[in-house]
Formats: C-alpha cells, sequence, structure tokens
DNA sequence: TTTATTATGTTATAACATAACATACCCATC
DNA sequence: GATGGGTATGTTATGTTATAACATAATAAA
C-alpha cells in the first residue's frame, strides 16, 4: 500500500489525454482485468496466441503498476504458487515480453529499463511518458500535439520515424506538493 | 571510410536547426579538434578539470561518430600505444562518461547504451535525437517547437519535467534514397 | 498420423554498469 | 617542503540486463 492512497476509488479514462498526472486511488485490480480482456480479445482478433506465460507475464507487469524490469518479472513469476514448477529462466521472460511488445500491450521504457502494460493496446502508438522519479509512476501520454511536432521536424529532415522514444523524467504534481521524495519502488 | 562518402569537405552549422540530416561528408577531424577546444575552455570557465582521461574520452567519443558504448571506449582506450600502461577498467570509463555527461560535453542515448559527443555544450539542453538504424548516425536536434510542445503537455498534467529523453529511431533520407541496409557500426 | 510451425526449456555467456575500498595526485596553507 | 583535505583514479569484485544456441514440447495444418 502506498502512503499517500485514499479509500476513494473512481474510475479513470484508460489514456490520459486530458491532462492530470494518474492518481494512485484507483481501483487497479479493474484496470487489470480489463487490459487482460483486451489482450485476450486482441489476440484472438490478430490470430496469435497469448499463452499461459504471455498471459501471466502480462498480468505481472500490470499488477506491478510502476513500471518493472525484466528480472523482477522472472522473480515475481517464479514465486507464484503454480505446483512446484521448475523455476523459469530469464529467456522465458524476455521472449513473452517480446511478444507482448509485438502486439502493443506493453511498453518499454528505455530509460528506465523496465515494462508497462499499455492502456490504450487497440490502438497503434509509440508509447509517451511522463515518469516521476520520486513516486516511479510512469504515466502513459497519448498527444497529438508532441506527435505533430515530431513529424513536422522529422519530414523537414527527410528522416521516415518509425520509432520514437519519448520519456520525460521529472516530478508529478503530487510528489512536488508533497515536497520530500517518497519512498520508490513497484506497487503491489 | 564509408561507402558513399564524397571528396568534397564542406562546414557545417554545428547543432542541426536548418533542417538536413548531416552528411557524413564533412570534416570530422575538424569537428574533433573544435569540441576538445570548447571542452577546454569550458572546462576553465567552470573550474573543474578535464583530466587527461576525461579528454581522451572525449576525444574517442567524438572520434567514433556514431554513438558509442561505454565498452567500445573501453576497449579503444587500452588499444593506444600510451608506453604499456596498465590496462583501464570500466569504472575508470563510466567516471569519465559521467563527469562529460555532467558537463554536458556529452549525451547519453538512452535506447542505445551509447554516448555521442554534444555539439552545443555551451548551451544547457537536453539532447533530442534523430537515429538511423541502418547507418547507425545519431543527429542531435534543437527543436524549440518539440521542447514547446513538451512544456506545454506537461505543464498541464501539473509535471515538471528535468530530463527528457527524445530518441527518434527510423531511417535518414540518405539510406532510404540507398534503399537497402548499408553496413553499421561506427566510423573512425 | 505425419509433418510443419510455433513456443518453451535449458545452458551458457554476452553486454552494460556499479559498489567498495586502496592509492595517487593536486594544491592550499603552515 | 611537509602536512592535510579534497578530488581523481586504480583495482577487485560483483550486480544487472539481455541474448545466442540448441533441445524439447505443444499446437495447427495437411
Amino acid at each position: 500500500m502506498r502512503a499517500h492512497s485514499k479509500t476513494t476509488k473512481r474510475s479513470k479514462s484508460p489514456v490520459l489525454k486530458g491532462g492530470r498526472f494518474p492518481s494512485v486511488d484507483h481501483d487497479h485490480g479493474h484496470c487489470i482485468e480489463t487490459a487482460l480482456m483486451q489482450a485476450e480479445d486482441l489476440c484472438a482478433a490478430r490470430a496469435v496466441r497469448l499463452t499461459d506465460t504471455r498471459k501471466r507475464v502480462l498480468e505481472l507487469v500490470w499488477q506491478s503498476h510502476n513500471p518493472i524490469g525484466a528480472y523482477d518479472v522472472l522473480e515475481r513469476l517464479n514465486n507464484e504458487p503454480k505446483g512446484a514448477k521448475k523455476k523459469a529462466q530469464p529467456p522465458t521472460v524476455y521472449r513473452a515480453l517480446e511478444f507482448l511488445l509485438d502486439q502493443g500491450l506493453i511498453h518499454r521504457i528505455e530509460s528506465l529499463n523496465a515494462y508497462v502494460g499499455c492502456r490504450a493496446p487497440e490502438h497503434d502508438h509509440a508509447g509517451q511518458f511522463l515518469i516521476c522519479r520520486d513516486c516511479g509512476v510512469a504515466a502513459e501520454l497519448i498527444d497529438e500535439g508532441l506527435e505533430a511536432a515530431i513529424d513536422k521536424r522529422a519530414k523537414a529532415a527527410g528522416f521516415a520515424v518509425d520509432h520514437p522514444t519519448i520519456e520525460l523524467e521529472g516530478r508529478c504534481a503530487e510528489c512536488r506538493k508533497a515536497g520530500k521524495a517518497k519512498a520508490r519502488g513497484n506497487v503491489e
């Protein structure tokens, strides 16, 4: 549990278009469920296989809420009960992550070497993130203004962008208000 | 030497403001010299020490032209004649890179785990890059439009950005014209 | 059922980065 | 020119992130 979480629950728009940093006080269990169902549907529609391992990895990424590293995913995967299964190895996780990236179900955050669930997998897009260095939250943006500025600039250079990385590290409103650095880390 | 380099030499503005992807047919030796002199001046003005190691590392980063990894820097450092000096270890390189980053003399490219010389170290700024996945060139941009779009978006979210990462991977005009993928790698 | 394709298991290692402590260097002051 | 504090580098060891290569298993197609 987070120090500043409140008890109220309210649903939020899945993608941060409007302007606020995503608050922690939402029903994240609902996020996860929705994400998993969406993933099932998308994979079915695309005739690709959302296998058990892939689904579990996706769930673990979403459960973390904050960006999570591949080896943390591995650890959690191996901590699940699952009736004394043999321990998974790194390639298992990296393959699942690669699949999920390919399907747009997660994003990779380069500046953190970490992964985060995508809030709009049906919409083909690159991730843009506001990353708070105090609370660790990575808020996904979809900002047309930013995309337009990039396209314009690239076009002027005769450059065809096919994989933009936009990661804006700083401090979110809440952490700035709170004043001091809060405990960092993945939220369970 | 690159396959498509021409023999003409022309000087270019140090920072890509105007619009073109930096051509490979320029006098890169001049770039390096200029960068080193600028570094000397800046460090003197700031009363920080551009030691031998730091200067050699900066030179190696510039010599590569394309982004170069820390371990490649290390290897080149250890391949220099330098009268049978003991081989340097990773921390030596990482410390030098950290210093150079702090002074704004180089940028780190997160999506490549690599480093590249900064073309405008006197101007305090974050790097924005167009990175060609065929030829490997990373062209530094300083685009006010992009910066403005980011500031606007962050402000709307109450978010204070202090370290933006903007890395636009794609294909440069020249490589697109050439059609096929060219050999990749650092240019000597 | 046979075969092809895709996914996963397994072992090993590559590539990137830093912790911790020892030593050397710079330079200000006595 | 000795002393001492601050800064830089040397050195050893290890931590962290990611992939190569090949074996086996599960699924789908013929």
